[in-house]
DNA sequence: ATTCTTGCAAACAATTTGCAAAGAC
DNA sequence: GTCTTTGCAAATTGTTTGCAAGAAT
């Protein structure tokens, strides 16, 4: 994904390129799995701030261009991350808290069965599995 | 579990035995997959109503307890169900927001390879999948 | 009588929205 | 110059908390 290809896609269908949405980009690649608050914080860094709701609003553009994702791995807000680096599955541990990612591979059985027994195609990318991790159980 | 058997638990540990907590549960087992405002609403057709906070605290305690468990099936506020019935795993399409119940069975091989490969214990019954369902897709 | 529980209102966290000013094209 | 985007403040939604009054044991 080069610099001007999204650029040019935003452009094609109207939107325009602003310094914020290239900031909230960069903190989302700098960033992995930031909270919209914590890459408010981020772009914030830099001399030119971004409002939150600026925040809000780019994010939400920049998962409809399909650029990020986002996932729950827990109570508060929602992380988001780069769609290119989210080849894989969320693992949470609920007695540490700790947050591993694991092969998407290893959800293809689900994913198979979920297609063949019910038509359902599911997206793995964004499926958080909750449990207790080895040092935890 | 009967009437008397978590009467007993709670008084066991110290709790009380409230007309509120009954009416909570009792709400929780009928409506099925309810959030907290509507387990509120629900509680509230009944002459006496319960405040909302009081849920809050209600559905904790009965969570604690093991006679209800939480699910997030979206962006919002979680759904509640009681424990004894929830042996399946939600699948939510994110195309015309149906949720579907399916066998836990589904997700043996997923569960079973987080634990070989990682030594991850997963609760399945927590676990959400989104995609896109045989209509939607 | 003691101690837990509730209701209420206020605080809090996450997110959204209206609108005028600023900026991209 | 036109039309999109931003910032700001206010409104919304979901949840938690402090505390005095009320209820269970």
């Amino acid at each position: 994904m080069s610099q001007t290809s999204w650029h040019e896609e935003l452009r094609a269908k109207g939107y325009r390129v602003t310094p914020q949405r290239q900031l909230v980009l960069e903190a989302v690649k700098a960033l992995e799995h930031a909270t919209p608050e914590e890459i408010c914080a981020k772009v914030r860094e830099t001399a030119r701030g971004v409002n939150i709701s600026t925040v809000y609003r780019t994010l939400e553009l920049l998962e409809d261009l399909g650029l990020v994702t986002h996932t729950h791995l827990g109570h508060g807000a929602p992380t988001y991350h780069l769609t290119e680096d989210a080849d894989h599955v969320h693992v949470v541990c609920r007695g540490c808290e700790a947050v591993f990612e694991v092969s998407p591979d290893l959800a293809a059985d689900l994913v198979k069965r979920l297609d063949v027994e019910h038509g359902f195609v599911a997206d793995v990318h964004h499926l958080t599995v909750f449990g207790l991790c080895r040092g935890c159980r």
